[in-house]
DNA sequence: GCCGTTTTCGGCCCGACTGTTTTCAGTCG
């Protein structure tokens, strides 16, 4: 775990404590807030000279964190997590438990954990307690299994063609007038902890009673005359939020966020006299669009994607963030000469499909024997079917490529004399995906640094809620990677996303070129391209961070740097 | 605990739903 992640892991824990103590709900925040910076931050916190000069961190938080970083300890932070069970903190993630209920349940009936709360239930102590009624103590006990099977978070790849269907589907309810996802799925976050729909419609009775009848609806959480709550067989929670159709605009802003964006955008309004809420902005003109509020706060409309109060507000002239339109080819694909479904003809067509002028066909080097990875003798001889198939069509141009191993030390899976017959060069870490920081950094920068080599792919090697992956320096790779003109990978899989959205944020500001891919196996991996986009967007690419984006004569320069 | 274009002290976003109780506390987003 990287050192911010681990002092954000010790300020959200802190603040858990705090709350199940009933300590200042404000402190509680400030140390929530203190633990979001250190998630966001680009750099490495040790780097930083005065820590206190980042927004939400002051005086107190910094010294904590310096001596945390100089001596391995924080002060009173041990005795703060061990003033109470160390098990609360875990009962604190059941759904319906808050710190308030958490803290009765230990004082009062010793609850201490999981264990002793479902003991607390079966032998009827749960009951005894002031404001326990059947139904909560039910609710209680479900969570929990719940918890059991499902912790964490869903990869965006499953939750947006879910939303898009249950959107389908509440389109065809009679009387809907608008309905639109809102929440961390449309901010295009990687991770979807929960689906938020809205809807404005005719007969809001009608839009709630369909949507908890649902057939993939396997509980119903709240059912109230603007707001349902419902969990899906797939496991997920969607929450429906029922508005007008005036304000709808003011309700999409409100429930999209983030949370710190909306925050400000309230505090501006209370500055000009006004207030927002999810129904407007008071008072004020029309609130039926998103552009009508922002206007009215004096700002530009904020895509959705960099709502997360990181700079989009201070920013006069809102940046034109990459969309999927700008993508012109796709250098990452796979066919069945190694563990790819397509042909070259199918990744062709699939690519003319798409309005592409090019794509690259890149399959796995010999180390990747599971993956069925070319020999180099193989490798050759597909070179050659490449070039056969590009001669068929006139309307794009195929690339032959590799998806070549990066080694442990660095070095590549093929000859350079090899390489030196391919279009394209994708090189990517597969194995060794432990290494220490300095080894990986140290490797992924050899590899950057191989004059033959154009695209690092999936830089780290995480898989999400799977596998952390390498934790590279990534301010040395985006030096390294713009010294060398080696474009860094978004990989588009929604497993992957690597890069991730911050280090995007980083690789822009490093002037280190992006290229976004789908690392297609399949013909459906194609469309798994839009979150490659959306964590682009988050990380506040342009068009012209991206190689994918270059008109093909302006790819084929840039390809020609490196070979 | 953090912050300052009214402030170094005194605020800090706010509404819906549930389950319980009978007017509201707690949780959630």
């Amino acid at each position: 775990m990287s050192l911010n992640n681990e002092l954000a892991k010790l300020f959200n824990t802190m603040a858990t404590v705090l709350e199940i103590k009933g300590e200042n709900t404000f402190k509680v925040n400030a140390n929530r807030k203190v633990a979001r910076e250190l998630e966001e931050l680009l750099d490495d916190i040790g780097s930083i000279q005065k820590i206190s000069d980042i927004k939400g961190i002051g005086k107190s938080s910094a010294i904590k964190i310096k001596t945390y970083i100089e001596t391995g300890t924080m002060e009173g932070y041990a005795e703060l997590v061990n003033s109470i069970p160390s098990g609360l903190l875990e009962l604190m993630n059941v759904q319906g438990l808050g710190p308030k209920t958490v803290g009765r349940l230990w004082k009062e009936i010793d609850v201490v954990d999981i264990a002793t709360l479902k003991t607390a239930i079966e032998d009827g102590r749960l009951e005894s307690m002031p404001r326990m009624g059947k139904k909560t103590i039910q609710n209680i006990a479900e969570s929990v299994d719940f918890l059991k099977q499902h912790a964490g978070r869903w990869r965006i790849g499953v939750a947006m063609p879910l939303a898009e269907e249950l959107i389908r589907k509440i389109k065809c309810i009679s009387g809907v007038t608008n309905v639109k996802y809102a929440g961390s799925l449309r901010r295009g976050k990687e991770t979807i902890g929960d689906i938020d729909i809205l809807v404005s419609a005719m007969d809001e009775q009608l839009v709630a009673e369909s949507f908890c009848n649902f057939e993939n609806v396997d509980k119903v959480l709240a059912k109230g005359e603007t707001k349902c709550s419902v969990r899906v067989a797939e496991g997920l929670q969607i929450d429906l939020r029922i508005v007008s159709e005036e304000s709808f605009g003011a309700a999409l802003m409100y429930f999209t966020g983030g949370k710190e964006h909306n925050i400000i955008l309230r505090e501006r309004a209370i500055k000009q006299d006004k207030k927002l809420n999810e129904y407007g902005l008071t008072p004020s003109k029309i609130c039926d669009t998103e552009e009508n509020i922002y206007k009215d706060l004096g700002l530009p409309w904020i895509p959705p994607e960099i709502r997360e109060d990181r700079g989009e507000i201070e920013c006069e002239v809102t940046p034109r963030l990459i969309e999927l339109n700008d993508i012109r080819s796709d250098l990452h694909c796979h066919t069945t000469a190694s563990d790819g479904y397509m042909s070259i003809e199918k990744l062709a067509e699939e690519a003319i499909a798409r309005g592409f002028h090019s794509i690259a066909v890149t399959d796995h080097s010999q180390s990747q024997g599971q993956a069925n990875g070319l020999s180099p003798e193989r490798l050759r001889a597909h070179i050659h079917a490449i070039k056969q198939v590009n001669q068929k069509y006139n309307n794009i141009q195929i690339l032959a490529g590799s998806e070549v191993d990066i080694m442990p030390d660095g070095t590549l899976d093929y000859e350079d004399e090899l390489l030196n017959e391919l279009d394209i060069v994708v090189a990517s870490p597969h194995a060794s995906l432990q290494q220490n920081t300095p080894d990986a950094t140290a490797r992924l920068i050899r590899a950057i640094e191989h004059p033959l080599v154009n695209i690092i792919g999936h830089p780290t090697g995480r898989i999400i809620n799977k596998r952390k992956g390498l934790e590279p320096d990534i301010p040395s790779l985006i030096d390294a990677a713009h010294a060398n003109n080696t474009a860094l990978e978004i990989n588009a899989n929604s497993y992957r996303l690597d890069l991730r959205d911050i280090h995007v944020r980083a690789a822009c500001n490093g002037n280190a070129m992006l290229s976004i891919n789908t690392d297609a196996h399949r013909p459906e991996d194609f469309n798994q391209l839009i979150y490659g986009i959306l964590t682009a967007r988050r990380g506040w690419a342009l068009p012209s961070n991206c190689v994918n984006c270059m008109e093909l004569e302006e790819l084929q320069t840039w390809l020609a740097l490196n070979c």
